[in-house]
DNA sequence: TAATGGCATGAAAACGTTTTCAAGAGGTAA
DNA sequence: TTACCTCTTGAAAACGTTTTCATGCCATTA
C-alpha cells in the first residue's frame, strides 16, 4: 500500500502538506497543489482509515455500526438497505452485526464496535433497558436506536406505532365479526412485543369485548414458535376463529401449519400479520398484514446519526412512523380485497 | 477509553509487559502476571482494535469484509448467517458491503475494505473478470470467492452445481410433458447465470429438444424483472406452459404477474424457480425449487478463510455444493407432491 | 571470585495519519 | 532600514498498540 510518505517524496514535499492538500484543499499554493494531486493519482493512492481513525478520535472515522435483532426478518434487511443506502450517499461504511436475539451476543458485538472507534451506532436494542447500551449512550458515543426504545435515558428513536398498528389489524377482525382472536406475541420483554399486545387489548376494550388470556401465546419472535404456538392454538377446545400474528417469521410459521393441517383460510380460519414483505401478495392467501416502512426508518435513522455526529449537542428526537394495514385476501371479504390489489 | 498505559500505571509495570500478559501469557513473572490481570479487569480494559490493526499489519486484526451483490435476496441473507456464525466462534467480526450489483459501488466498498486493513476478504464478484477483486487476490490479501468463480486466477471458490441444479430443473419439466419452457435469466453476465442457462440447454439436448429463444428472456436478476419478463412471456402468441426463473426474486416477480392475471398454477402453467425459501411451501402454490444450501455455504467459505490467513501458501480448492430440486406443487403432479410434505 | 547464561522487564521504535508550532520568504508601512 | 504581517511550508508530536533490543539480576560453572 503506497502511504503518504511516497506521495511526499514523489512531490518532493512534507507529509504535511500532502495532508493539506487532500483534507484542507485551498490552503495550498495553487502550484504545489497540482504536484501533489498528481503524485496521489499516478500513485492510486488512498489514505488508510485505520491510521486515521487512530489519530483523529471521534467523528471523522467515516464508520459506524449496525447492531439488529435477526437478519433473517426482512424487516430488518429492509432497514439494512436504507441505512446502506444513506451511508454509501455519505462515504460511510457500516459494521454489521445481528446478535440474534442474543444479549451475550448483541455485548461482544457492542465491545467490538467500540474497540473500533466507530464514529456513531445504531441499535435494536435488545430490551428496554439494555445496559450496555444505555452506557454507550451515556458515554457521549453518538447512538440511534429503531425499532425499540430505551427507558431510562435521552436517546433518538425511529420507530413504528406498534400499539396503533396492533389496534388497527385487531379492530378490522372484530369488524368482521370475529370474537376468538389469538394473538402470537414475540418475545414479551422487547418493546414492540409489548406495545402490540397493547394495541390488542385495546381493541378489545374499545369495542367492549372480554380478553381470553388462553388465547395469548408468547413464543421467541422466530419462524419455530409460530410453527409451534399456533399448533397449540388449533389444538385448542374452542379454537380461535381468527390469528394475530405479532411479527413476520411468526406469521410464516403459523402459514405453515395451517396449511399442513389442510385448514383453510379464511374460511376456517383468519389470519394478519404483523410486517408485510413484498410478496405477500404471492403467499397463499394473499395476506392482510400491517406495513412497517423498513427501508425509509433505516434510511430516517442513518440521517439523524448523521446529524448528531455533526452536532452532539442538539437536541433528542423521536421519529414515529405510521403502520398501515394493508387489506388482502387472508381473512374474509376475500374476492373484494383481491380486487383492489 | 483505558488504554494500556493506564493499566500499566495500575500495576506498576511497563507497557510492553501488559502486552506480553494480554498477547503471550506465560511470558512473564507468575506474580507479575496476576498483578497485571487484576489491573486489567478493575479498569475493565479493552484494546483498541484500531490501533492493534495499525501496528501489526496482516492477520490478526481479527476483522474481514463480507461483499455480496442483494442482501434482499434471502439466499445472500442465508450466506451472511452462515459466515457470521463461523466469524463469531473466532471473536472475528465482519464489515458488510451490500453493493446491489453495481460495480461501481463494488469498486468503493473494496477500496474502503482495502484501507481498513482487513485480515481477509469473502466476495461474490460482480462478474467472472472483475478486475478489482483480481487485482485483490494478486495482492496477497486472503480472499474467497463465494456463489461466483474468477477466471484466470487461482482462487478460493465455494460455490453450488448451478449447471446440474438446473438441468434438474429442467428435466423436470422435461418429463411431466413439457416442452414450451421458458427460461428467465438474472443478468447474462453474471457466472451463475451462464451455468443456469446451461443446464436449461443441456436439458433440453439431453431429451433431444431444439431449444426456441423466444422463450428465453435476461433480467437483472431482481423482482421486478421477473414481474416484467414473466407479462412478456404471457403474451406470446403461443405461451409456455412451464417457467424456469433464475432466481428467487425473479420467481417471487413471475409469481405475482401470474397471480395477478388469474393464471392458474400448475394447470395453465408449471413454475420452477432456482433458490428455495423456507416459506416456499407457503407460497401459493408451494413452490418447486432447486435449493442452495446457502448457509452452509457461508460457513464453510468463512472456514476456508480462516485456514488461509493461518497459511496463506496452502493450495487454492473449490468447493462445489449439489442444488438439491425440492418437489412442491407448483409443476404437475399436484396433490401427490403436497403429501410427502 | 570471575565469567557465562538465562530470565524478567523496560525503553524505544514503528505502524500511517492529522495537527500544532515554528520558521522562512516576501511584501508593506513607518 | 526596521519592524511587522501574511502566506506557505516543514518538523515533530500524538493516537494506542506490538515488538525488538538492551539491561539488570540471579544462578550456575570453572
Amino acid at each position: 500500500m503506497t502511504k503518504l510518505t511516497d506521495v511526499a517524496r514523489a512531490a518532493g514535499v512534507s507529509i504535511a502538506t500532502v495532508s493539506r492538500v487532500l483534507n484542507n484543499p485551498g490552503s495550498v499554493n495553487a502550484a504545489t497543489q497540482q504536484k501533489v494531486e498528481q503524485a496521489i493519482r499516478s500513485l492510486n493512492y488512498r489514505p488508510s482509515r485505520v491510521a486515521q481513525r487512530l489519530r483523529s478520535k471521534g467523528g471523522n472515522s467515516k464508520i459506524i455500526g449496525l447492531v439488529l435483532p435477526d437478519i433473517q426478518n426482512p424487516f430488518y434487511v429492509d432497514v439494512i438497505r436504507g441505512v446502506e443506502e444513506a451511508m454509501y450517499e455519505q462515504g460511510y461504511a457500516a459494521i454489521m452485526c445481528n446478535f440474534a436475539q442474543n444479549e451475550d451476543k448483541e455485548r461482544l458485538y457492542l465491545d467490538i464496535l467500540q474497540s473500533e472507534s466507530i464514529d456513531g451506532l445504531i441499535v435494536a436494542p435488545v430490551h428496554g433497558r439494555d445496559q450496555k447500551v444505555v452506557n454507550l449512550v451515556l458515554s457521549g458515543l453518538p447512538i440511534i436506536c429503531i425499532d425499540r426504545g430505551l427507558t431510562g435515558v435521552d436517546v433518538d428513536v425511529v420507530l413504528v406505532d406498534n400499539h396503533q398498528g396492533a389496534f388497527d389489524a385487531v379492530s378490522h377482525l372484530i369488524k368482521l365479526g370475529h370474537r376468538r382472536i389469538a394473538f402470537i406475541s414475540g418475545l414479551p420483554q422487547i418493546p414492540t412485543s409489548k406495545a402490540r399486545l397493547g394495541g390488542y387489548e385495546a381493541a378489545f376494550r374499545e369495542h367492549g369485548l372480554a380478553i381470553d388470556e388462553s388465547y395469548i401465546k408468547y413464543g421467541d419472535s422466530k419462524h419455530e414458535s409460530g410453527l409451534r404456538l399456533s399448533a397449540e392454538l388449533l389444538d385448542l377446545p374452542t379454537p380461535p376463529t381468527a390469528l394475530f400474528t405479532g411479527n413476520n417469521l411468526i406469521t410464516l410459521g403459523a402459514l405453515e401449519t395451517i396449511h399442513r393441517r389442510g385448514v383453510k383460510i379464511p374460511e376456517e380460519i383468519a389470519l394478519v400479520g404483523f410486517d408485510d414483505m413484498y410478496w405477500s401478495i404471492s403467499l397463499n392467501p394473499p395476506l392482510t398484514a400491517v406495513r412497517q416502512p423498513g427501508f425509509e426508518m433505516g434510511h430516517r435513522a442513518a440521517e439523524l446519526l448523521f446529524q448528531r455526529i455533526k452536532d452532539p449537542g442538539r437536541p433528542t428526537v423521536k421519529v414515529v412512523f405510521d403502520a398501515a394495514l394493508q387489506v388482502r385476501s387472508s381473512c374474509g371479504a376475500a374476492t373484494a380485497a383481491l380486487k383492489d390489489n
